[in-house]
DNA sequence: TTTGAAATTACAACTGT
DNA sequence: ACAGTTGTAATTTCAAA
Protein backbone atom coordinates (compact mmCIF):
# COMPACT_ATOMS: atom_id res chain seq x y z
CA UNK A 1 0.00 0.00 0.00
CA UNK A 2 2.14 2.77 -1.12
CA UNK A 3 1.26 5.90 -2.53
CA UNK A 4 1.24 4.49 -6.29
CA UNK A 5 -1.51 1.94 -5.21
CA UNK A 6 -3.22 4.68 -3.15
CA UNK A 7 -3.00 7.11 -6.67
CA UNK A 8 -4.63 3.88 -8.33
CA UNK A 9 -7.60 3.27 -6.27
CA UNK A 10 -8.34 7.08 -5.95
CA UNK A 11 -8.09 6.73 -10.04
CA UNK A 12 -10.50 3.70 -9.90
CA UNK A 13 -12.97 5.23 -7.35
CA UNK A 14 -13.38 8.48 -10.25
CA UNK A 15 -13.93 6.24 -13.04
CA UNK A 16 -13.54 2.53 -12.70
CA UNK A 17 -14.39 2.12 -16.87
CA UNK A 18 -10.43 3.16 -17.58
CA UNK A 19 -8.64 1.12 -19.44
CA UNK A 20 -5.12 -0.01 -17.88
CA UNK A 21 -3.21 1.88 -20.29
CA UNK A 22 -4.69 5.22 -19.17
CA UNK A 23 -4.10 3.89 -15.46
CA UNK A 24 -0.84 2.94 -15.98
CA UNK A 25 -0.07 6.65 -17.65
CA UNK A 26 -1.38 8.04 -15.00
CA UNK A 27 0.53 7.11 -12.18
CA UNK A 28 3.65 6.38 -14.20
CA UNK A 29 3.51 2.48 -14.83
CA UNK A 30 3.04 0.40 -17.63
CA UNK A 31 -0.23 -1.08 -18.39
CA UNK A 32 0.90 -4.49 -17.38
CA UNK A 33 2.30 -3.24 -14.54
CA UNK A 34 -1.07 -1.25 -13.27
CA UNK A 35 -3.41 -4.40 -13.82
CA UNK A 36 -0.92 -6.45 -11.21
CA UNK A 37 -0.98 -3.49 -9.42
CA UNK A 38 -5.08 -3.84 -8.98
CA UNK A 39 -4.97 -7.41 -9.25
CA UNK A 40 -3.03 -7.93 -6.06
CA UNK A 41 -5.77 -4.61 -4.59
CA UNK A 42 -8.86 -6.69 -5.64
CA UNK A 43 -7.19 -10.24 -4.21
CA UNK A 44 -6.02 -8.36 -0.13
CA UNK A 45 -9.93 -6.46 -0.34
CA UNK A 46 -8.40 -3.48 -0.31
CA UNK A 47 -10.57 -3.01 -3.48
CA UNK A 48 -13.67 -5.24 -2.84
CA UNK A 49 -15.85 -4.60 -6.11
CA UNK A 50 -16.74 -2.42 -8.78
CA UNK A 51 -20.16 -1.09 -8.93
CA UNK A 52 -21.81 1.50 -10.68
CA UNK A 53 -23.57 4.71 -8.83
CA UNK A 54 -27.38 5.24 -9.16
CA UNK A 55 -29.21 8.20 -9.03
CA UNK A 56 -31.68 7.11 -6.10
CA UNK A 57 -34.39 9.57 -7.08
CA UNK A 58 -34.05 8.52 -10.36
CA UNK A 59 -35.00 4.71 -9.03
CA UNK A 60 -37.74 5.40 -6.96
CA UNK A 61 -36.09 6.06 -3.77
CA UNK A 62 -36.11 9.99 -3.72
CA UNK A 63 -36.58 10.31 0.33
CA UNK A 64 -33.71 9.60 2.97
CA UNK A 65 -33.55 9.40 6.57
CA UNK A 66 -31.35 8.48 9.22
CA UNK A 67 -32.84 6.98 11.88
CA UNK A 68 -31.26 6.51 15.58
CA UNK A 69 -32.85 2.63 17.28
CA UNK A 70 -32.81 2.55 20.71
CA UNK A 71 -32.80 -1.29 21.93
CA UNK A 72 -33.21 -2.59 25.20
CA UNK A 73 -31.33 -6.17 24.50
CA UNK A 74 -28.02 -6.53 23.06
CA UNK A 75 -28.03 -5.84 18.91
CA UNK A 76 -24.86 -7.41 18.35
CA UNK A 77 -26.05 -10.33 16.39
CA UNK A 78 -29.05 -8.73 14.67
CA UNK A 79 -27.27 -7.74 11.60
CA UNK A 80 -29.93 -10.07 9.70
CA UNK A 81 -32.81 -8.93 11.07
CA UNK A 82 -31.66 -5.25 9.55
CA UNK A 83 -30.50 -6.14 6.74
CA UNK A 84 -34.16 -8.36 5.87
CA UNK A 85 -35.20 -4.82 5.04
CA UNK A 86 -34.48 -3.86 2.41
CA UNK A 87 -35.07 -0.08 2.28
CA UNK A 88 -32.15 -0.17 4.68
CA UNK A 89 -29.12 0.55 2.98
CA UNK A 90 -26.92 0.91 5.78
CA UNK A 91 -26.51 -0.26 9.65
CA UNK A 92 -24.12 0.59 12.35
CA UNK A 93 -23.95 -0.53 15.70
CA UNK A 94 -23.24 3.02 17.55
CA UNK A 95 -21.66 3.98 20.92
CA UNK A 96 -23.97 6.73 22.78
CA UNK A 97 -27.60 6.59 24.20
CA UNK A 98 -29.37 4.65 20.72
CA UNK A 99 -27.64 1.37 20.06
CA UNK A 100 -27.86 1.19 15.95
CA UNK A 101 -28.06 3.93 13.47
CA UNK A 102 -29.80 3.16 10.04
CA UNK A 103 -29.68 4.93 6.62
CA UNK A 104 -32.87 4.28 4.68
CA UNK A 105 -34.17 5.14 1.08
CA UNK A 106 -37.40 5.07 -0.02
CA UNK A 107 -40.10 6.43 -2.29
CA UNK A 108 -42.62 7.96 -0.02
CA UNK A 109 -42.83 9.39 3.39
CA UNK A 110 -45.36 6.84 3.99
CA UNK A 111 -42.65 4.13 3.21
CA UNK A 112 -40.60 5.62 5.59
CA UNK A 113 -43.19 5.11 8.45
CA UNK A 114 -44.01 1.27 7.23
CA UNK A 115 -39.76 0.54 7.88
CA UNK A 116 -39.69 2.46 11.25
CA UNK A 117 -42.89 -0.19 11.85
CA UNK A 118 -40.98 -2.74 10.86
CA UNK A 119 -38.11 -1.84 13.12
CA UNK A 120 -40.10 -1.90 15.49
CA UNK A 121 -40.95 -5.27 14.78
CA UNK A 122 -37.29 -6.44 15.80
CA UNK A 123 -36.52 -7.94 19.02
CA UNK A 124 -35.62 -5.57 21.36
CA UNK A 125 -36.23 -2.37 19.88
CA UNK A 126 -37.63 0.06 22.36
CA UNK A 127 -37.73 3.35 19.97
CA UNK A 128 -37.18 5.05 17.01
CA UNK A 129 -35.81 8.48 16.35
CA UNK A 130 -35.61 9.78 12.23
CA UNK A 131 -34.03 12.20 11.15
CA UNK A 132 -34.97 13.58 7.36
CA UNK A 133 -32.47 14.97 4.34
CA UNK A 134 -33.86 18.04 3.28
CA UNK A 135 -30.82 18.17 0.65
CA UNK A 136 -27.75 16.16 0.20
CA UNK A 137 -24.83 18.43 -0.18
CA UNK A 138 -22.35 15.53 -1.00
CA UNK A 139 -21.79 11.94 -1.34
CA UNK A 140 -18.34 10.82 -2.32
CA UNK A 141 -16.26 7.80 -1.90
CA UNK A 142 -13.85 6.94 0.58
CA UNK A 143 -11.12 9.35 1.68
CA UNK A 144 -7.70 8.12 0.90
CA UNK B 1 -37.16 2.85 -16.82
CA UNK B 2 -38.71 -0.94 -16.60
CA UNK B 3 -38.08 -3.96 -14.98
CA UNK B 4 -34.95 -5.16 -17.54
CA UNK B 5 -33.78 -1.36 -16.75
CA UNK B 6 -33.84 -2.11 -13.15
CA UNK B 7 -32.56 -6.13 -13.83
CA UNK B 8 -29.73 -4.34 -15.46
CA UNK B 9 -28.46 -1.68 -12.69
CA UNK B 10 -28.44 -4.48 -10.31
CA UNK B 11 -26.58 -6.58 -12.09
CA UNK B 12 -23.78 -3.71 -12.46
CA UNK B 13 -24.37 -2.24 -9.02
CA UNK B 14 -23.22 -6.17 -8.06
CA UNK B 15 -20.06 -6.37 -10.71
CA UNK B 16 -19.68 -3.68 -12.74
CA UNK B 17 -16.72 -5.59 -14.66
CA UNK B 18 -19.35 -7.82 -16.55
CA UNK B 19 -19.32 -7.94 -20.05
CA UNK B 20 -22.37 -6.99 -22.01
CA UNK B 21 -22.72 -10.57 -23.07
CA UNK B 22 -23.36 -11.84 -19.53
CA UNK B 23 -25.26 -8.84 -18.53
CA UNK B 24 -27.24 -9.58 -21.74
CA UNK B 25 -27.92 -13.04 -20.47
CA UNK B 26 -28.91 -12.35 -17.18
CA UNK B 27 -31.86 -10.38 -18.32
CA UNK B 28 -32.61 -11.59 -21.50
CA UNK B 29 -31.43 -9.72 -23.67
CA UNK B 30 -28.44 -9.73 -26.76
CA UNK B 31 -25.14 -8.28 -25.61
CA UNK B 32 -26.02 -5.11 -28.03
CA UNK B 33 -29.39 -4.59 -26.80
CA UNK B 34 -27.92 -4.61 -23.10
CA UNK B 35 -25.04 -2.45 -24.42
CA UNK B 36 -27.46 0.22 -25.84
CA UNK B 37 -29.51 0.01 -22.51
CA UNK B 38 -26.32 1.02 -20.41
CA UNK B 39 -26.05 3.57 -22.54
CA UNK B 40 -28.87 5.19 -22.01
CA UNK B 41 -29.12 4.99 -18.46
CA UNK B 42 -25.83 6.51 -18.07
CA UNK B 43 -26.87 9.50 -20.92
CA UNK B 44 -30.17 9.64 -18.72
CA UNK B 45 -27.78 9.88 -15.42
CA UNK B 46 -29.44 7.16 -13.78
CA UNK B 47 -25.82 5.56 -14.04
CA UNK B 48 -24.13 8.09 -12.61
CA UNK B 49 -20.40 6.57 -12.75
CA UNK B 50 -18.66 3.74 -12.44
CA UNK B 51 -16.51 3.33 -9.10
CA UNK B 52 -14.57 1.11 -6.83
CA UNK B 53 -15.70 0.05 -3.61
CA UNK B 54 -12.48 0.35 -0.90
CA UNK B 55 -12.60 -1.49 2.52
CA UNK B 56 -12.09 1.68 4.51
CA UNK B 57 -9.76 0.71 7.30
CA UNK B 58 -7.23 -1.15 4.54
CA UNK B 59 -6.85 2.68 3.19
CA UNK B 60 -6.54 4.29 6.72
CA UNK B 61 -9.81 5.17 7.53
CA UNK B 62 -10.90 2.82 10.18
CA UNK B 63 -12.83 5.23 11.95
CA UNK B 64 -16.50 6.11 11.31
CA UNK B 65 -18.69 8.63 12.92
CA UNK B 66 -21.74 10.47 12.31
CA UNK B 67 -21.78 13.97 12.98
CA UNK B 68 -25.18 15.94 13.80
CA UNK B 69 -23.80 19.83 12.93
CA UNK B 70 -25.85 22.56 14.72
CA UNK B 71 -26.01 25.97 13.50
CA UNK B 72 -27.17 29.35 14.07
CA UNK B 73 -27.63 30.54 10.60
CA UNK B 74 -28.59 29.58 7.20
CA UNK B 75 -26.53 26.58 6.11
CA UNK B 76 -27.86 25.67 2.85
CA UNK B 77 -24.94 27.92 1.09
CA UNK B 78 -22.05 26.40 2.86
CA UNK B 79 -21.60 22.68 0.85
CA UNK B 80 -18.29 24.07 -0.03
CA UNK B 81 -16.99 24.60 3.64
CA UNK B 82 -17.98 20.64 4.00
CA UNK B 83 -16.69 19.58 0.95
CA UNK B 84 -13.54 21.27 1.80
CA UNK B 85 -12.70 18.45 4.88
CA UNK B 86 -11.41 15.55 2.88
CA UNK B 87 -12.80 13.59 5.76
CA UNK B 88 -15.94 14.59 4.90
CA UNK B 89 -17.72 11.31 3.37
CA UNK B 90 -21.20 12.26 3.15
CA UNK B 91 -23.34 15.43 4.02
CA UNK B 92 -26.85 16.74 4.09
CA UNK B 93 -28.82 19.47 5.15
CA UNK B 94 -31.61 17.61 7.98
CA UNK B 95 -35.08 18.79 9.29
CA UNK B 96 -34.99 18.74 13.27
CA UNK B 97 -33.09 20.04 15.61
CA UNK B 98 -29.49 19.97 14.34
CA UNK B 99 -28.99 21.68 10.73
CA UNK B 100 -26.26 19.41 9.16
CA UNK B 101 -25.76 15.65 9.41
CA UNK B 102 -22.15 14.67 8.51
CA UNK B 103 -20.73 11.20 8.00
CA UNK B 104 -16.79 11.18 8.96
CA UNK B 105 -14.24 8.81 8.21
CA UNK B 106 -10.69 9.15 10.24
CA UNK B 107 -7.74 6.39 10.83
CA UNK B 108 -7.70 8.07 14.49
CA UNK B 109 -10.28 9.36 16.86
CA UNK B 110 -7.52 12.29 17.35
CA UNK B 111 -8.09 12.73 13.73
CA UNK B 112 -11.90 12.72 14.37
CA UNK B 113 -11.02 15.06 17.22
CA UNK B 114 -9.45 17.64 14.80
CA UNK B 115 -12.58 17.26 11.79
CA UNK B 116 -14.85 18.39 14.57
CA UNK B 117 -12.67 21.66 15.34
CA UNK B 118 -12.51 22.37 11.59
CA UNK B 119 -16.21 21.93 11.57
CA UNK B 120 -16.08 24.57 14.13
CA UNK B 121 -14.71 27.10 12.09
CA UNK B 122 -16.93 26.73 9.83
CA UNK B 123 -19.17 30.29 9.59
CA UNK B 124 -22.38 29.06 11.31
CA UNK B 125 -21.65 26.75 13.34
CA UNK B 126 -22.90 26.38 16.69
CA UNK B 127 -22.32 23.12 18.04
CA UNK B 128 -21.71 19.24 16.93
CA UNK B 129 -22.64 16.35 18.45
CA UNK B 130 -20.69 13.27 17.80
CA UNK B 131 -21.52 9.76 17.50
CA UNK B 132 -19.16 6.62 16.67
CA UNK B 133 -19.80 3.64 14.95
CA UNK B 134 -18.47 0.73 17.07
CA UNK B 135 -19.27 -1.94 14.60
CA UNK B 136 -20.52 -1.44 10.96
CA UNK B 137 -23.29 -4.54 9.79
CA UNK B 138 -23.20 -3.47 6.36
CA UNK B 139 -23.01 -0.92 3.71
CA UNK B 140 -25.00 -1.54 0.56
CA UNK B 141 -26.06 -0.08 -2.86
CA UNK B 142 -29.01 2.21 -3.36
CA UNK B 143 -32.23 -0.34 -3.27
CA UNK B 144 -34.11 -1.00 -5.95
C1' DT C 1 -30.02 -8.42 -33.84
C1' DT C 2 -25.95 -9.40 -36.16
C1' DT C 3 -21.55 -8.12 -37.88
C1' DG C 4 -16.77 -6.69 -37.93
C1' DA C 5 -13.09 -3.53 -36.96
C1' DA C 6 -10.75 -1.27 -33.08
C1' DA C 7 -9.64 -1.30 -28.45
C1' DT C 8 -8.74 -3.58 -24.28
C1' DT C 9 -7.71 -7.16 -21.27
C1' DA C 10 -5.29 -11.12 -19.65
C1' DC C 11 -1.36 -13.73 -19.86
C1' DA C 12 2.84 -14.80 -21.43
C1' DA C 13 8.19 -14.71 -21.51
C1' DC C 14 11.75 -11.63 -20.39
C1' DT C 15 14.68 -7.96 -17.83
C1' DG C 16 16.59 -5.61 -14.22
C1' DT C 17 16.91 -4.84 -9.14
C1' DA D 1 12.25 -13.59 -5.39
C1' DC D 2 10.07 -9.36 -6.85
C1' DA D 3 8.17 -5.77 -9.53
C1' DG D 4 8.09 -3.84 -14.08
C1' DT D 5 8.29 -4.01 -19.35
C1' DT D 6 7.10 -5.51 -23.73
C1' DG D 7 4.63 -8.53 -26.84
C1' DT D 8 0.61 -11.26 -28.14
C1' DA D 9 -3.70 -13.97 -28.23
C1' DA D 10 -8.37 -13.90 -26.67
C1' DT D 11 -12.14 -10.93 -25.33
C1' DT D 12 -14.80 -7.21 -25.37
C1' DT D 13 -16.50 -2.91 -26.85
C1' DC D 14 -18.92 -0.12 -29.98
C1' DA D 15 -20.75 1.74 -34.13
C1' DA D 16 -22.91 0.59 -38.48
C1' DA D 17 -25.72 -2.25 -41.46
Amino acid sequence: MDDIDRALVRNLQEDAGRSYAALGAAVGLSAGAAHERVRKLRERGVIRRTTVEVDPAAVGSGVLAYVMVDANAWMGDSAAAFAAIAEIQEAHVIAGSASVLVKVRTATTEQLQDVLRRLYAIDGVSGTQATVVLETFFERPVPL
